[in-house]
DNA sequence: ATCGGGAACGCAGACGTTTGCGTGAAATGA
DNA sequence: TCATTTCACGCAAACGTCTGCGTTCCCGAT
C-alpha cells in the first residue's frame, strides 16, 4: 500500500497499544475530551510526540464528516488585488488550522468537472473571491448544503458575503474630486458582470452629480490595465474643451493603465487632468503612478469572511449574511485637491 | 453526522445493492477495470450517473493512499510571475484530475505547523514555486517520502526540478547587449538566496566579460520593483562618466522599478541607458516599460514539472532528476540595439 | 448496608473505497 | 469427454479515526 520499507507510520492504533488502553481513549486524549483524566492526557500526548505521531485527516474526514479544507475560486490574477487577498487569507487560514484546495485560479470560466471536485473532498465550505457574477462553483455548492461565503463581492442567493462598501468608497473618492474643483468626470468602469464596479460607479455618480457636476465619459475597461489603458487613449484624443477634467477608475489597475495612456499622450497627470482609482493594490503606491484610492480592509475582510464561513459550517441553518465593511480614503498625487486642509474635515 | 434531512448521499453500497451486485464489482467497473464484462460496466456507468454519485475521495485515499492532492508552496505574489505560473499550474493539473493544496503562499517563512498540514493530508506530492533557497516544506517530505518538484528553482538535495535555462537566457541578454554596443554592464540582482538569480548574472557575466567590456555595477534589489527603483536612482546619483550603459535586473519586476526611478531622475531610456529584465511578465510588455527580457517557457515548465511529479509518486525510487527548458529573449524598446538585423543572426 | 451518580475508559460499529483472494461457470484445448 | 484456462464477479479484510453506548470503580449520601 505505501512504500515497502519498514516505516509503519504510527497511528492511534500504534499509541494505543504502546500506552496500554484503547484507541478511544487515545482519541479523545489527543482532542483533550474532559473526560479523560490529565494524567492520562499528558502520557499520551507525550507519546504522541516523542513518536512524531501525526493524525490522518482522511480518516477523521471519513468518520466525522469534516475535513478541515475550503474551496477556493480565486479571481483573474492579473490584477494584483487577488494576489494580496490569497496571502491574506492563506495567512489567517493556516492560524485557524484551515486549509485552501484551489478550485479555480484566473478570468476563465470553471468547469463542470472541476466545480464537482469541490464534493469530492467533501470540502467543509467554499470560497470565492471573484468579481465575475456567474459562478458555477456557488450553484453546485448550494445544491449540496456546502455553505459559501464570497469576498470582494456582492452576495447572490444561497451565500454570505463581505465586502467592501463600495457605494460609499465611490462616493468618498467623488467628494473628494469634488473638494478638488473638479466637474466633469469620467468614469473607467468593468462591465455589467462586476457586482463591484457596479456599486462603486452607483456611489460615486450620486454623490458627484450635484449642481452643475456631471459624468461627461464612461468607457469599459474590463478590469484590466489594457482596457484602461485605451481609455486613456480615447480621452487624450478627445478634443480639450470636451475632455473630462478628472477620472475615477472602478479599480487601480485601470486607472494605472489610464495614466500610462494620458502621460504617453502628452497629458499631465493630475495638472491636466486627475485619476483616482479603487482597491489600493502596492503597485499604485509606486511612485511614477501615486494613485489616489480607497483601501478596501483586506485583513478585516478576511477576517470576517472566514467567521462567517466558520459559523456556517458549524450551524448549516444560519441564515445568510452580508457584511460591508468601511474602507478609507488613500490620497497621493494622481489628483489635484483643494488648497489647506479642507476635505480632511469633511471626510469626516 | 451529516446534515439531519434525509438525503442519503449515494454511495457504492448505495449502487451495488441498486445494481444487485457487490460493492467490489461496482468499484472496479467505475474505475474501468479490464475484468468487469462491459455490459455490467454500462449498466452501473449508468446508474452512477443518474443517482448523482460523488466518489468520497477521503475513504478512496485512506483505503489507496492516494488522495490526488499535491501540495503547493508559492513564491511571492507580488511578484506578477507566480502569478501567471499559479494559474497555469491550476489549468493544467486540473486537466489531469490532481487537485492543489496550498501549503503556504507569500514571501514570509513557512511555519513548521504548516509545513506539517501537507504530511496530515497526505498529499501525493509537493510542488515548489520560489526562488527562495530554504524551504522547511522541502524538507518534511523528503523525510516523509513524499515526492518534490521545483519549479523555477535549482534542484536541491532530494528533489527533482525544472527551471528555464537561466545561465543561457542571462547570456542571450548579455549578448544582445553587446551587439547594440554596450560595454558597461550594471547588475540588479536579487541577493545569494535567490538560485535563479544567481545563475542569471553567472551567464549573463561570462558571455558579456569579453575584451573591454566589464560589470561596473552590481545592486542587490531582493526581487521587488522598490528595489530596482532605489538601484534606479543609485546609478542616477552617480556621475555621467561612472554609470552603466546598461542594466541586467534578473527579474522584470526588478527591471521596471529601475526604469522608473532612472526616468523619474531625468535620464532617458533606452537613449541615456538600456534595461532589459528577465521573465516576461505581462506588466512588462505595458507601453510604459517595453522591457526587452527572456521569456520563460512557463506552460512548457509546468508540464514537465507535474509530469516529473506524476512520474514519482507512480513509482517513488525514480532518481532526482533537473530538467532544464530553453526560453527565448523577446526584443521590445527598453534596450538600444544594432542597427540592421545583426542580431538576428547571431543568436541563431 | 444500599443506592445514585459521576469519572474514566473500553467496545464495537460506522465512514466509503480498495484489493488480494477466492469461486463458480463458461469457454477452450486435446 | 475431461482437464485446464479464462471470465466475471463476490467475500471480506483492511485503511485510521470517531462516537454512541456501555461498564467498572470509587464516593458520598441516605
Amino acid at each position: 500500500m505505501t512504500d515497502a520499507p519498514g516505516k509503519p507510520r504510527t497511528t492511534i492504533v500504534t499509541l494505543s497499544r504502546s500506552a496500554g488502553v484503547s484507541t478511544s481513549t487515545v482519541s479523545r486524549a489527543l482532542k483533550g475530551d474532559p473526560s479523560i483524566s490529565p494524567s492520562m492526557r499528558a502520557r499520551i500526548a507525550a507519546l504522541a510526540a516523542e513518536a512524531g505521531y501525526m493524525p490522518n485527516i482522511m480518516a477523521r474526514t471519513l468518520s466525522s464528516g469534516r475535513s478541515g479544507l475550503i474551496g477556493l475560486v480565486l479571481g483573474a490574477a492579473s490584477n494584483p488585488f487577488y494576489a494580496m487577498l490569497l496571502e491574506e487569507l492563506v495567512r489567517q487560514a493556516a492560524a485557524r488550522q484551515q486549509r485552501f484546495m484551489i478550485i479555480h485560479a484566473g478570468a476563465g470560466p470553471i468547469e463542470d468537472s472541476t466545480a464537482e471536485a469541490l464534493l469530492h473532498y467533501r470540502v467543509d465550505g467554499c470560497l470565492i473571491t471573484s468579481a465575475d457574477l456567474s459562478s458555477r462553483a456557488a450553484d453546485i455548492c448550494a445544491r449540496n448544503g456546502v455553505p459559501v461565503v464570497m469576498i470582494n463581492r456582492i452576495p447572490r442567493q444561497h451565500a454570505s458575503a463581505v465586502s467592501c462598501d463600495n457605494a460609499e468608497g465611490g462616493g468618498t473618492l467623488a467628494r473628494f474630486l469634488r473638494a478638488g474643483g473638479h466637474r466633469r468626470a469620467g468614469i473607467l468602469h468593468s462591465g455589467a458582470g462586476s457586482s463591484n464596479g457596479i456599486e462603486r460607479e452607483r456611489g460615486f455618480t450620486e454623490a458627484f452629480t450635484r449642481g452643475a457636476a456631471r459624468i461627461v465619459f464612461r468607457f469599459d475597461a474590463r478590469s484590466v490595465y489594457e482596457g484602461g489603458y485605451a481609455a486613456g487613449e480615447a480621452i487624450a484624443e478627445m478634443p480639450a474643451g470636451k475632455r473630462p477634467d478628472c477620472l475615477f477608475a472602478v479599480s487601480d489597475i485601470i486607472g494605472m493603465g489610464a495614466m500610462d495612456a494620458l502621460r504617453a499622450k502628452g497629458l499631465r497627470v493630475p495638472q491636466d487632468i486627475s485619476v483616482v482609482g479603487f482597491d489600493c493594490i502596492p503597485d499604485g503606491a509606486r511612485p511614477h503612478y501615486a494613485i489616489t484610492t480607497f483601501r478596501q480592509p483586506v485583513a478585516a475582510m478576511v477576517r470576517r469572511g472566514l467567521d462567517l464561513l466558520a459559523a456556517r459550517i458549524g450551524e448549516p441553518s444560519l441564515p445568510d449574511e452580508a457584511v460591508l465593511l468601511r474602507g478609507e480614503i488613500v490620497i497621493r498625487a494622481s489628483a489635484r485637491q483643494a488648497a489647506g486642509d479642507a476635505w480632511d474635515k469633511a471626510a469626516g
